[in-house]
DNA sequence: AAAATGACTTTTT
DNA sequence: CAAAAAGCCATTT
C-alpha cells in the first residue's frame, strides 16, 4: 500500500514528536519531511493551523534562535508557552538553539 | 503566465 | 555579532 502521507501530514507527524522543553526549526522540519529547502512551506503549514490543534506548534521556531512574527502578530503567547516549559529567553527575545534544538533520534512516522 | 508574498535560511556587510 | 541583502519555493494575485 502506497500510504503516500502529504508532505503537510508528514510535517505534522514530526511536530506532534518535538519533546518538551525543546524546539526545531521550520528548515529542520522540512528536512526532516523530506523536502529540504522548503522552509517557507512548513511556515505556511503552521500559519494554516487553527489554533485548536493539539499540536505543540510553539516548539517551532525560525534558524535565528527567534519566534517567527514576520507578518503576524506578536508571537507573546508562543514565548509564553515556551517559558512554561522552562525554555529561558535572552533580553534580545532569542533562546539559545545550541541548548534547546532538538536532536531527532528516530521519526515515528511509520508510513 | 508574470509578479508579488510569506510562522524561512544562508551569506554578506 | 547584529542587520541587511540575496536566495529559495509553493501559493496567491
Amino acid at each position: 500500500m502506497q500510504s503516500t502521507k502529504s508532505f503537510r501530514e508528514r510535517v505534522l507527524d514530526v511536530i506532534a514528536n518535538i519533546p518538551e522543553g525543546r524546539v526545531t526549526t521550520y528548515g529542520q522540519l522540512a528536512e526532516v519531511a523530506g523536502m529540504p529547502r522548503h522552509a517557507r512551506a512548513v511556515g505556511d503549514i503552521l500559519h494554516g493551523l487553527s489554533l485548536e490543534t493539539d499540536l505543540p506548534w510553539w516548539r517551532v521556531i525560525n534558524s535565528s534562535g527567534k519566534i517567527s512574527t514576520y507578518k503576524v502578530g506578536t508571537g507573546e503567547l508562543q514565548r509564553g508557552l515556551l517559558e512554561r516549559e522552562a525554555v529561558h529567553f535572552d533580553s534580545n527575545g532569542k533562546l539559545k538553539l545550541e541548548q534547546y534544538r532538538w536532536q531527532i533520534e528516530a521519526i515515528e512516522t511509520e508510513n
